[in-house]
DNA sequence: GTAGTTCGGCGGCGG
DNA sequence: GCCGAACTAC
């Protein structure tokens, strides 16, 4: 172990402000850090982390520390080991809630009648369950869709609820009058074929654990006495059992730190509970409260902008932001016509920053829901603008992927009926609804897992002799990648498998757009494979801790959901889409009444609170959803901004400040009007008119591969029967051109509308 | 088994 | 108005 001067203040204190310090230094007893945005949270804790560890008040093995993201798991290691070295590379229970109660419910499996062996299901894997169950109840899935029960289950399990603790109203809010169709029932049911599968839902993870330590006291006991201090992160995205699990694991000793911030409480929808955090002190009186407040990310101006919208919500424990920093910008608010101009204007604003020096990537536009992300996407294509969207696919949740991993599942777990069912088609074997069926009713009549049934129906004459032979061969590739299992690299193993069983080059031969990305991502899983020392560790690792960063050394300016941006922070922020119904959000406001509006608006909070020096507010008079023009008017948030902090205008082409900006001979466009742009009136009257929106919009993925690299606007040197070149599809030759956009029959990709500027001309 | 067609639904997304 | 899922027709 590093040793360390003991005489000298400890370096993990350098710089930290004397909230900080308490935070660190306060070790025992329960403590309640809130920490603002941008306060220096995740250093104060990981300073916390190494003094207890360097001060020698606990072993690594006896610190539990909890986050919500992997993310931020990693951070908060990366950061422990930046200060204390080694010390850190143990910390066995440092991660998220679930990689820590798989890794418990792994030892405990036995308890709740799992092997510890058993498969984590993921969103997919179990709707297809939920699917089966309630099929198999004898209900219409059209009238009740498995999604529908998986988010019942789902919010049932986040508030710690076993199918028989579900409440009856709940339970028969789903399903009809015959018995056994109820949630609870199927709930139930969906919990026996987990057990049956040896699987285990995310929800399950923390559950189990939950049971375990109901029924076997000394289970928690050891855990109780192991755990000398507990720290959570992000403690306002607690859901109810994950709050029940850390208040069990707390010991007499209490010492149990809790950071958070109730203004950033934005999960609810997810089963957290802001409750958690504001009855803290209520649950561990005598607590420490700690406040973190003072900001060193963003200028006051948008600290004061933050503050004041903030104060108009109630719920809430109350802290006001505060910098050194000098003033900067105020928050700018600008009106504009529609959705196409402020993609425009946000492009040109961009552009300009760029021309200023500033990086793209220290830009972000922030949305409030996906499909506002589109019209940037248009504009930034057209202007040649590099961009890159957030969210969506992770890489575990694409298909490829998925598949593939079912191949190296049933591998690794003859007996995985879920893995078996996913790829025994896939490629194409001819084994098809008539097969299946078969299959699932032997597998049935047998009770025995899908595989085992497969292997016993091959030797009966129940199936075509082409299926027959298809299963059979099957059966016996998934033998021999068995056999082969044993003495090779499991990378290796992976290549043989996706090779060997026509997997990769069914991928090969599709000549889709995506094809070429999916082959990519398959390479590149069992090239991250080799970072594992087995496939066992890197299976478990995939369930739980996968997602792809994929960090690209090219400037782009980022487009993402204000929920993706918590935790985030960038030089120049453009919050846009703030009109009533879009933000906050029609749907919120419909069904939750105070309590959604307060949680929109801290939404509106982790937005503001990302910019460190500009935040550019915009809403449109007309906005296109689900392709009906509709009139807008500003969003709420924006009058409850502080007048002091904030710069209205408008840009307007119609409504008031056209004719002032016409009146000092300014461009309409540009930033010159000052006006309040506010109120239904120029919106109503500007709705008349109404453009057309944006059309034939290019498919993302062909924009996301090269809008990096290649050239801007309007070329003349295309025509119909020019041979082009494109980065991603190949040569090709145009067989239509209307504006900007070429329809080319492409040599491998068959025929694509792609936009001109992605594409080069060959001679000949 | 695949291509073409119709139908419903449409927030935010971690593990 | 668009997308994906489910269904129908070859």
């Amino acid at each position: 172990m590093a040793s360390l001067p003991s005489q000298l203040p400890p370096s993990w204190l350098d710089g930290l402000n004397p909230p900080q310090r308490q935070a660190v230094l306060t070790t025992e007893g329960p403590v309640l850090i809130l920490a603002g945005a941008g306060t220096g949270k995740t250093r104060a804790l990981t300073a916390r982390l190494a003094h207890i560890l360097s001060s020698r008040l606990a072993w690594p093995s006896e610190v539990l520390a909890v986050t919500f993201t992997n993310k931020a798991a990693r951070e908060m290691r990366h950061r422990m080991e930046m200060l204390i070295g080694d010390m850190a590379e143990g910390l066995p229970f440092l991660g998220t809630f679930h990689a820590i109660a798989a890794r418990m419910l792994r030892k405990h499996a036995g308890l709740v009648g799992l092997d510890s062996n058993f498969t984590i299901l993921d969103t997919d894997d179990q709707l297809r369950l939920l699917k089966q169950v309630v099929i198999e109840a004898g209900l219409d899935e059209k009238r009740w869709p498995a999604k529908q029960l998986a988010g019942m289950i789902d919010r049932w399990k986040n508030r710690g609820e076993l199918p028989g603790d579900v409440p009856v109203g709940e339970s028969m809010s789903f399903g009809d009058s015959t018995p056994g169709t109820s949630g609870a029932k199927l709930y139930a049911r969906y919990q026996q074929r987990l057990a049956a599968l040896n699987a285990a839902d995310f929800g399950d993870l923390l559950l189990h654990m939950l049971t375990i330590f109901d029924t076997h006291p000394d289970v928690l006991v050891d855990y109780r006495k192991r755990f000398k201090y507990i720290l959570v992160d992000e403690y306002q995205d607690t859901n109810i059992a994950q709050y029940r699990w850390l208040t069990l694991l707390t010991s007499e000793r209490r010492n149990i730190a809790c950071v958070g911030d109730d203004d950033q409480s934005i999960y609810s929808w997810r089963g957290a509970e802001v409750a958690n955090i504001l009855k803290f002190e209520k649950d561990f009186p005598g607590a420490t409260v700690i406040k973190l407040e003072q900001n060193y990310r963003s200028t006051p101006h948008i600290l004061a902008a933050a503050n004041g919208l903030i104060a108009h919500n109630s719920a809430r424990i109350g802290k006001a932001l505060f910098t050194d920093e000098p003033a900067g910008d105020q928050v700018k608010v600008i009106g504009v016509w529609d959705g196409p101009e402020e993609a425009r204007l946000v492009g040109d604003k961009a552009e300009q920053l760029a021309r200023d020096g500033a990086s793209l990537n220290h830009m972000a536009i922030l949305v409030r829901a996906q499909f506002q992300t589109r019209a940037f996407e248009d504009r930034f294509v057209s202007i040649g603008l590099p961009y890159k969207i957030v969210g969506g696919f992770r890489f575990y949740e694409r298909a490829e992927i998925r598949d593939a991993l079912a191949y190296l599942r049933i591998v690794t777990s003859p007996n995985d009926a879920l893995a078996f069912e996913r790829i025994v088609n896939v490629p194409k074997r001819g084994l098809g609804d008539k097969a299946m069926g078969k299959l699932h009713a032997l597998a049935r009549s047998m009770d025995r897992p899908l595989p085992q049934a497969a292997a016993a129906l091959v030797e009966t004459d129940e199936l075509t002799p082409a299926a027959r032979r298809a299963l059979k061969g099957f059966i016996a590739d998934v033998a021999r990648w068995r056999d082969q299992s044993e003495n090779l690299p499991h990378s290796e193993l992976a290549r043989i498998i996706l090779d060997e069983s026509g997997y990769i080059t069914m991928w090969q031969a599709d000549k889709s757009v995506e094809a070429d990305g999916r082959v990519d991502n398959l390479i590149e899983l069992t090239r991250a494979m080799e970072d594992y020392p087995s496939l066992t560790a890197f299976l478990e690792h995939v369930s739980l801790v996968m997602d792809n960063d994929a960090s690209d050394a090219n400037e782009k300016i980022t487009i993402m959901t204000l929920h993706a941006a918590k935790g985030l922070e960038f030089d120049h922020v453009f919050l846009v889409g703030w009109e009533e119904g879009v933000f906050p959000s029609q749907r919120a406001m419909d069904e939750g009444g105070t309590k959604s509006l307060e949680e929109e608006r801290r939404l509106a909070y982790v937005g503001i609170t990302r910019a460190k020096k500009t935040a550019t507010i915009t809403h449109a008079a007309n906005r296109q959803i689900y392709g009906t023009w509709t009139a807008a008017i500003p969003s709420r948030f924006v009058s409850e901004l502080p007048p002091a902090n904030v710069d209205v205008s408008s840009t307007m082409s119609g409504g008031p400040s056209l004719w002032r900006a016409a009146l000092q001979g300014g461009d309409p466009f540009g930033d010159v009007s000052r006006g309040t742009g506010r109120g239904p009136g120029w919106a109503r009257a500007a709705a008349v008119g109404g453009f057309g929106g944006s059309t034939n919009r290019t498919p993302a993925i062909e924009v996301r591969a090269s809008a990096v690299s290649v050239g801007l606007k309007g070329r003349s040197d295309v025509a119909i029967g020019s041979k082009v070149f494109h980065s991603k599809f190949g040569a090709g030759v145009v067989t239509a051109v209307e504006g900007n956009k070429l329809e080319i029959d492409f040599e491998h990709a068959g025929q694509k509308r792609v936009l001109d500027s992605f594409i080069e001309v060959l001679p000949g």
